[in-house]
RNA sequence: UGGGGCAUCGUCUAACGGCAGGACAGCGGUCUUUGGAACCGUCAAUCGUGGUUCGAAUCCACGUGCCCCAGCCA
C-alpha cells in the first residue's frame, strides 16, 4: 500500500492491469511524470452509488498501487443542485470505504476566484469573449450535427469591453441569462463541445459554502480541468461520456498549463443489473416516497448497503473484479451477490432465527423441560481453513473452536420455518412432512405425528415426537424455543426492479392509454417505474435465539438456511429486534421447480444485425476502372478497391512500382503502409519499400522479419534495407539448426508434445511461436512448421 | 445520416501476430448435522464478410449493432 516507489509491484497490486495502469507505466517510464495523482471528483448532488463506488476504488487504489495520492474533490459548480447534506455523505462513504485522503480534500468552491483570474487571462488573450444572445439563440446558432455553428454578433468584441461585461457580471449587473463568457475556439468544429463552450454563467442562486458571494459560476469544462491542474494531478480519470470534452480540457491545458500538465483518460462506466445509478432517477425513488430515503436498503446507494449491512471490503472486492475497459458495462447482480456472500462466510457467526414460524410440539418432552445445547458458532469448514486454528467470538475475541459456542436451550414447545414443512411435498423435498422425519440442527431428529389445521385449511401447529440422534432423516432443519426464543422483525430485501435492465426497458414499452403524461413527471422519465419490484422489501415476524441479545449490536450473523443478516442501524438497534437481510444464501433447491423462484431473464440477449453479406463499397466507374487496371497486375480485388479509393495509397504503389514489381507491392502498402500515409506519418519511401520486397523475394528475409523492419523503420528513419544491413538480419532456413532448437523447445515441454500427440492440434502454434521467438523471427516459418509436423508425429 | 467511442462464453474479464485462459452464473458429482461453504468435473465465446500472413481475437478493408455529443448540468 506504501511502496515509496513509483511504480506497481505486480505481485500485490489493487487493480489488475489495464489501460490505464499501462499508461501510467510508460509515463513513469519515459519521465513524463516522477508521482502518481488522481482524484474522486463526485458533484454534491445526490448520495454515491455502486457505479460511483467502482470509480472511487479505481482512482484511490491505483494511486496506492504506484505509492502515489489521490485527491477527493468537490466539483460544486452548481448551487442549484448541491448541499452540505450531499457533501458529507459522500465523503463519509468514501471514508467508510476505507480510503483516505489525509489533507487532500477539495471543493471547487474555495477556488472560485482562481478560476475567475484564469478566466480573465483568456479574455485578455483573446481566447475568450462574452456572449449576450438569449439562450434561444445561441442554441441556434451553435449549428447542428451536420451543420456548422455561426458566429454571435458579439463573438468579436474588444478584449476592454469584454473585460468590462465580465467584471459586471459578476458584480451582479445583469439578470439570468443576459451574458455569459465563452471560450473562442471553433464554431465549425464537428465535435460540438469545440463550438464556443460556455465557460461562466450568471445564476442568482445561494451556494451551500460560498453562500451570496457569487453570482456567476464556471462550468464544469472550465473548472474541471484548472482544478486538475491546480491540484497537481498527474492522470485524470473519467468515464466514456467524456470522451468529447477531453478536446477542451486540451485546449485550455495547452493555453494556461503547457508545462506538467495533466492529462485525462476516460474509463467504461458500470451499472449493476435490475438497479438504475441514475442520479437524477434515484433521487425520484427518494423524492416520491417509492423508497425510505436515500440509505433505504433496496437502493444502490453506498448508505443504503452500509445499512443493509454490506462490508466495504466486500464493495472494494467487487470493484477490483469487475474490472477497468473502456466499454460501459452491466454487471450482473450474481457477481455483486457472490463479493458479499464471500465476505460474509468468513465473519458470519450462524445462529438461528425462524422467518415465518409455525408451532411444533414435542409430545415426549415434558411441559417445562430445557435441555441445554452447546452449539458451535462456525461450521466445520471455517473452523478447518482457521488460519491460527482460533476463531471469533462475535465479541471479536478468539478462542479455540472447541469455546465458540453458544447455549440453545431445547423445550417441548418449538418453531420451525412454515417453509420447511409440507403436506403434499414436491419431489425432492427433504424437509418434514406427515409421517415423516427431520432432524433439527443439533437437537436430534423428530417424527412428525399430527397435523392441525385451521378452519382455512392452513397449518397451524405439529405434534412430533422426538426420537434421538440416531434415528434416520434426510434433512436437516433450523428451529428455535417457543418459550425462550426472542421475536423479531425480520425485513427480507430483494432486487428493486424486475427486469435486468429497468431504463432501457422503459423505453421499450409503448405507453398505455393514459399513461404517457404519468411516465414523464418533471423531467425524468418514470417509464422505469412499472418494473418496480413489489417484493423488494417483504417484512417478516418471528423469532431468534436468544444468544444475539448478548452480542455487539453491529454484529452480523448467518441465520442458518436463512441467509446473512444484522440488525438495522436505524430501527433495529433498541429494545425491539429487527434484522435486516444483507444477502440471501445460495438456494439452488429454489430453483429445482420447489419453489419457481426462477430468476426471470431479458428474453432475448439482445439479437445482433442480420449481417447482411457486405457488397463493399460504392465505386464511382472511375475507381471501378482503377480497381480494373490493379486486378490485371496480380493485385486482389480488397486490395484493388482501397486503391482505387485512396490516391494516397495508389500514387505511393505506383511510385514503388518504379523499382519494383506493383503485384507484389500492392499488399505492403495497403496493409502495412496504409495507417501511416493516411495520417502522415508515413517514414518509409517508395524506394525503400521496393527494396524490401525485393529481400523477400530473394529469400534473405522472411516477410515476418520485413514487418518488424518496416515498423522500425517508422519510428527511426532508417531506409529498411539499412535496418536489415545493420542489424545482419538473414532468414534461418538451415535444417540443422532449426532442428536443433526445435528438439529445445520439445524437451522443455513434454506435456505439450505430449497433448498435441493426443490430439491438441492447435499447440503447432505454440511450437512455432517458441522457435520464432528463440531466433529472434529469423527463422523460415514454413521450414520450421514442416520439421515440426516430421518430429511431433 | 456530422463527430466520437465500443464490440471475446449467459455476465464480467484475459490473451498486445503463436495453446482463446480465469471469475460469476448454469449443469453433474464428492463432502457436509446449513439444499450454505469447500473440492472435482462439465457446458460455453472472438459481431459479420473479405484480405494480408506459415499462423489473425489481435493487422488492413468493407459492413452490422450498441453507446455518447447540439444544457447557461456534471
Amino acid at each position: 500500500m506504501s511502496t515509496a516507489k513509483p511504480t506497481s509491484n505486480d505481485r500485490d497490486r489493487l487493480v489488475n492491469p489495464n489501460f490505464i495502469t499501462e499508461v501510467i507505466d510508460a509515463d513513469l517510464q519515459s519521465g513524463r511524470v516522477g508521482h502518481v495523482v488522481t482524484r474522486f471528483p463526485p458533484e454534491p448532488n445526490g448520495y454515491m452509488h455502486l457505479g460511483h463506488a467502482f470509480a472511487c476504488t479505481l482512482n484511490f487504489q491505483i494511486a496506492a498501487d504506484y505509492g502515489g495520492r489521490c485527491h477527493l474533490r468537490m466539483d460544486d459548480t452548481n448551487p442549484e443542485a448541491e448541499s452540505m447534506e450531499f457533501a458529507e455523505g459522500l465523503q463519509n462513504d468514501a471514508r467508510w470505504l476505507g480510503f483516505d485522503w489525509g489533507e487532500h480534500l477539495y471543493f471547487a468552491s474555495d477556488e472560485f476566484e482562481r478560476y475567475y483570474e484564469f478566466a480573465r487571462e483568456l479574455i485578455r488573450r483573446g481566447l475568450a469573449y462574452v456572449d449576450s444572445v438569449t439562450h434561444e439563440e445561441m442554441g441556434r446558432l451553435r449549428g447542428t450535427a451536420t451543420t456548422p455553428g455561426t458566429p454571435s454578433a458579439y463573438r468579436d468584441r474588444g478584449v476592454e469591453e469584454n473585460l468590462d461585461l465580465f467584471a459586471r457580471m459578476r458584480a451582479g449587473e445583469f439578470p439570468e441569462g443576459a451574458h455569459v463568457l465563452r471560450a473562442k475556439i471553433d464554431l465549425t468544429s464537428a465535435n460540438m463541445k469545440l463550438r464556443d463552450p460556455v465557460l461562466y454563467r450568471i445564476m442568482y442562486a445561494e451556494h451551500y459554502r460560498s453562500g451570496n458571494d457569487w453570482c456567476i459560476y464556471p462550468m464544469y469544462d472550465f473548472q474541471h480541468p484548472i482544478q486538475d491542474a491546480l491540484e497537481g494531478v498527474t492522470h485524470s480519470l473519467c468515464s466514456l461520456e467524456y470522451v468529447d470534452n477531453r478536446a477542451i480540457y486540451d485546449w485550455l491545458m495547452e493555453q494556461l498549463f503547457p508545462e506538467a500538465r495533466p492529462h485525462q483518460y476516460e474509463f467504461g462506466r458500470r451499472s449493476l443489473e435490475y438497479t438504475i445509478v441514475s442520479k437524477r432517477k434515484l433521487r425520484k425513488l427518494v423524492e416520491g416516497g417509492v423508497v425510505a430515503g436515500w440509505d433505504d436498503p433496496r437502493m444502490p446507494t453506498i448508505a443504503a448497503q452500509r445499512r443493509r449491512g454490506v462490508t466495504p471490503e466486500a464493495i472494494r472486492r467487487f470493484a477490483s473484479q469487475i474490472g477497468v475497459t473502456r466499454t460501459n458495462r452491466a454487471v450482473d447482480l450474481a457477481l455483486y451477490e457472490h463479493a458479499v456472500r464471500d465476505d460474509l462466510n468468513l465473519r458470519a457467526p450462524r445462529v438461528m432465527a425462524v422467518l415465518r414460524p409455525l408451532r411444533v410440539v414435542l409430545t415426549n418432552v415434558e411441559e417445562g423441560a430445557e435441555q441445554t445445547l452447546s452449539l458451535p458458532y462456525w461450521p466445520h469448514d471455517v473452523v478447518r481453513e482457521s488460519g491460527d486454528g482460533l476463531v471469533a467470538l462475535p465479541s471479536g475475541e478468539r478462542v479455540t473452536p472447541g469455546a465458540a459456542v453458544r447455549d440453545v436451550v431445547l423445550t417441548r414447545e418449538l418453531y420451525i420455518e412454515r417453509d420447511d414443512f409440507a403436506v403434499e411435498p414436491p419431489k425432492g423435498f427433504k424437509r418434514l412432512t406427515p409421517g415423516g422425519t427431520v432432524r433439527l440442527r443439533g437437537a436430534g431428529v423428530v417424527r412428525c405425528d399430527d397435523v392441525t389445521t385451521g378452519e382455512d385449511g392452513e397449518v397451524t401447529e405439529l405434534r412430533c415426537t422426538l426420537l434421538g440422534e440416531d434415528a434416520p432423516a434426510r434433512g436437516v432443519i433450523h428451529w428455535v424455543s417457543a418459550s425462550r426464543a426472542l421475536p423479531a422483525e425480520f425485513r427480507l430485501y430483494d432486487r428493486l426492479f424486475t427486469v435486468p435492465d429497468p431504463e432501457a426497458d422503459a423505453d421499450d414499452v409503448e405507453p398505455q392509454d393514459g399513461e404517457a403524461s404519468a411516465a414523464s413527471v418533471g423531467h425524468v422519465d418514470t417509464g422505469f417505474m412499472r418494473f418496480l419490484n413489489p417484493h423488494a422489501l417483504v417484512v417478516t415476524r418471528g423469532f431468534v435465539e436468544p444468544s444475539v441479545a448478548s452480542h455487539p449490536l453491529d454484529t452480523r450473523y448467518q441465520f442458518e438456511r436463512a441467509g446473512y443478516f444484522w440488525r438495522d442501524p436505524v430501527d433495529g438497534r433498541g429494545d425491539t429486534l429487527v434484522f435486516d437481510r444483507i444477502v440471501t444464501l445460495k438456494d439452488t433447491w429454489a430453483k429445482e421447480g420447489g419453489r419457481p423462484a426462477g430468476r426471470e431473464r431479458r428474453a432475448e440477449p439482445g439479437t445482433r444485425a442480420a449481417a447482411p453479406v457486405s457488397a463493399g463499397p460504392d465505386l464511382t466507374p472511375e475507381q471501378r476502372a482503377e480497381v480494373e487496371r490493379f486486378r490485371s497486375q496480380d493485385v486482389s480485388e480488397a486490395e484493388a478497391t482501397v486503391l482505387a479509393r485512396e490516391p494516397q495509397l495508389s500514387a505511393f504503389l505506383e511510385a514503388a512500382a518504379n523499382v519494383g514489381e506493383l503485384g507484389r507491392l500492392a499488399s505492403w502498402v495497403v496493409n502495412d503502409l496504409g495507417g501511416p500515409i493516411r495520417e502522415g506519418a508515413n517514414r518509409v519511401t517508395p524506394e525503400g519499400l521496393a527494396a524490401l520486397v525485393k529481400l523477400i523475394e530473394d529469400e534473405t528475409i522472411t516477410a515476418r522479419i520485413a514487418k518488424d523492419v518496416l515498423a522500425e523503420a517508422q519510428t527511426s528513419g532508417e531506409t529498411p534495407a539499412g535496418i536489415v544491413e545493420r542489424r545482419g538480419l538473414r532468414q534461418v532456413s538451415d535444417t540443422a539448426t532449426l532442428e536443433a532448437e526445435i528438439d529445445r523447445v520439445m524437451a522443455e515441454n513434454p506435456d505439450k508434445v505430449e497433448a498435441y500427440r493426443g490430439g491438441r492440434s492447435g499447440l503447432l502454434g505454440f511450437f512455432a511461436g517458441q522457435v520464432m521467438k528463440a531466433t529472434g523471427g529469423q527463422a523460415n516459418p514454413r521450414v520450421v512448421q514442416d520439421l515440426l509436423r516430421a518430429k511431433l508425429g
